[in-house]
RNA sequence: GGAGCUGUAGCUCAACUGGUUAGAGCACCGCCCUGUCACGGCGGGGGUUGCGGGUUCGAGCCCCGUCAGCUCCGCCA
């Protein structure tokens, strides 16, 4: 069976040609008399029309024609008459007049309309081959294609050799938790899925391969978000002799091409830097979403001395007050209070202090603790106005900075849905977040931990003061951040061994035998003259998801997890057998406890 | 691990304060219809209101439990 043409080809400039075409029935009008049909494949959709009067034997079939079914088509291309002819499709000049008709298959009724939005997404995922279809979809999976050759070719040009790396490889039980593969053929021993190729990429540094890039898979088996899938997709990328600006210009570029060639959108480089204290003194977190203001005021020298205890101790003990105006949501609900106060204790606050500014007055159950001084602080400093809500933290810094970050998300929310805010997805405000701490406190930890990966160059100038105060070193990390989203991060790499074995045993505190066995070929490829490094791993998903508007990663990922990283349409993950098993040497648990 | 939202026909939704036989549009089936493109007309079928329990004269609606989906917090070096 030959297409001549594919259904989003024909135009006027066609009319009197003999065509075949092929694809699924994506609409009927059945007049009883004459029979239009829309059909679609993946270039789009012509208006095919059966008249009986023309070819009765085939009108006939046509009649049996229903929703989805497969059907190969033979005619000729005609200028639709005047008045008939339909704008909105690219083929709406002409129609195809059938003198044949196969039915190739049929189709049961989709459970689903293939033709509106809106449809439950559990469907849509049991269904996915259906679901792909709908144009929005396969638009969603050819902008990828594109995204991903765009990609390839741009980073060639710059030099970049795209490389694969394993995807059996070894546990490193730092950072995420991994998925597992038992080994058949050395019995009670794994394999890890690599939750990025990591320590492949800077051994190819050390191999000699200069540049290199791969679009990788990744696996972390952690809890799924709507931007968080358990396997993934990292364009991932490493250079050696080069310092961080080498990666801002060539991801930068990377960006630009992306957006031009996918979306034929303009991107203005070089992207802005932002550190991460300004980041999180203003934004409250290391991602900020700067197309709307609700930024902190530091209120700490004010409440220094303050009447008011929670402001007043949380100072005393070393921590910070912070507050932002929630512009014009002094209409905001008591439940909406109540689920802002509660997003702050889930985070550790006690609790979330509130001005609402309503009628000419402050109306708040801690106003009554303020001092004419600290009102005026506030008034002034926040540009508190009527119909404002003003929303306070007081707590450690980084506490204080990050409550009120989620708190400020929320408010731009309520204040979108109220029509007084706006976050246009057609501003792109890329930016790099830079200076990040090399190491930070972890609770559940007694020693520092590496706030991104142990393998991060402090930066140059703190190196002398990671022996006395290693919390104040920064880190020479960088992260690509896009309206709130974290797009992606690296770092410039440790290339020295013995700073590296120094970071592992003395500041990072990793017992001898650990950082032998979890790291040892990794200290030791360092001797043997690895080059200056450094990289970054974009998320490709989330930078798809971003592109193309899309509000969940799962809308540009063909075959998607759900929440429980369940495949509902396969039924993975699913038991394996006690064959299975026996064969992996793995012995399942047995009853409650075992 | 925790919180919130949702769950009614194949799909999207409605059903007042707890009150008759749970409705609508689309889809589906049948008949009619020769210029539609959200075709139209007439008719029809289709429901364990996620599941289990409770309160009540009476539960889609209230209560308890449970399951599922989604979102968020924790987690994601």
């Amino acid at each position: 069976m030959k297409r001549s043409h594919t259904c989003g080809a024909l135009r006027a400039g066609d009319a009197g040609k003999e065509i075949q075409l092929a694809g699924w029935v994506a609409g009927r009008r059945d007049h009883g008399g004459v029979i239009f049909i829309d059909l679609r494949d993946r270039e789009g959709m012509t208006q095919v029309v059966f008249n009986p009067a023309l070819q009765p034997q085939v009108a006939e079939v046509a009649h049996t024609l229903r929703s989805e079914f497969v059907v190969a088509v033979t005619g000729k291309v005609a200028l639709r008459p005047e008045g008939t002819k339909n704008p909105s499709l690219g083929t709406g000049e002409i129609e195809v007049g059938a003198t044949g008709l196969t039915i190739l298959n049929p189709s049961e009724t989709p459970p689903f309309p293939l033709d509106e939005e809106g449809v439950n997404e559990d469907l849509r995922l049991r269904y996915r081959y259906l679901d792909l279809r709908r144009p929005a979809m396969a638009e969603a999976l050819r902008a990828r294609h594109r995204a991903a050759l765009a990609i390839r070719r741009c980073l060639d040009q710059q030099g970049f050799l795209e490389i694969e790396t394993p995807i059996l490889f070894k546990s490193t039980p730092e950072g995420a938790r991994e998925y597992l593969v038992p080994s058949r053929l050395n019995p009670g021993k794994f394999y890890a899925l690599p939750q990025s190729p990591q320590q492949f990429k800077q051994l190819l540094m050390v191999a000699g391969a200069e540049k290199y890039f791969q679009i990788a898979r990744c696996f972390r088996d952690e809890d799924l978000r709507a931007d968080r899938q358990p396997e993934f997709t990292q364009i991932d990328v490493e250079m050696s002799f080069i310092t961080r600006e080498d990666i801002y210009a060539v991801i930068e570029r990377l960006v630009k091409t992306v957006w031009h060639e996918v979306r034929g959108v303009e991107i203005r480089t070089p992207f802005p830097r932002v550190t991460f204290a300004e980041a999180m003194n203003t934004f409250g977190t290391d991602k900020p979403d700067r197309r709307y203001g609700l930024t902190l005021t530091d209120f700490t020298e004010t409440f220094r001395n303050s009447s008011f205890k929670v402001f007043q101790t949380a100072v005393a003990a070393g921590g910070v007050v912070k507050a932002f105006n929630a512009k014009g949501l002094a209409e905001i609900t008591t439940g909406q209070i109540e689920e802002l106060t509660n997003l702050a204790k889930a985070h550790g606050a006690k609790g979330l202090a509130w001005i609402k500014v309503e009628g000419g007055e402050w109306k708040s159950p801690i106003v009554k603790f303020f001092s004419e001084a600290e009102k005026k602080a506030l008034t002034e400093r926040l540009a508190a106005a009527e119909g404002d809500l003003i929303l306070f933290g007081a707590d450690a810094w980084t506490a204080a900075c990050e409550v009120l970050g989620l708190v400020r998300i929320r408010c731009a929310e309520y204040l979108e849905k109220l029509g007084k805010l706006k976050r246009d997805p057609a501003h792109l405000d890329f930016h790099w977040v830079v200076d990040f701490p090399l190491l930070r406190k972890d609770p559940e930890h007694p020693n520092l931990v590496a706030s991104h990966h142990p393998f991060t160059a402090p930066v140059e100038e703190d190196l002398p003061l990671l022996d006395r105060e290693p919390a104040k070193v920064r880190g020479q990390h960088y992260d690509l951040v896009l309206n709130g989203v974290e797009l992606g991060g690296g770092s410039i790499r440790i290339h020295r061994s013995e700073v590296q074995d120094q970071l592992f045993r003395k500041i990072l505190k990793l017992p001898g035998e650990v950082v032998t066995s979890r790291f040892g070929y990794m200290v030791e490829a360092l001797k043997f003259g690895a080059p200056p490094h450094g990289g970054i791993a974009l998320g490709f998903d989330r930078l798809m998801a971003l592109l193309l508007g899309h509000e969940s990663i799962r809308d540009v990922i063909a075959f998607p997890k759900n929440a429980r990283g369940q495949d509902v349409m396969s039924g993975a993950p699913a038991e394996a057998t006690a064959r299975q098993l026996k064969e992996v040497h793995v012995k399942p648990e047995t009853g409650p406890g075992a």
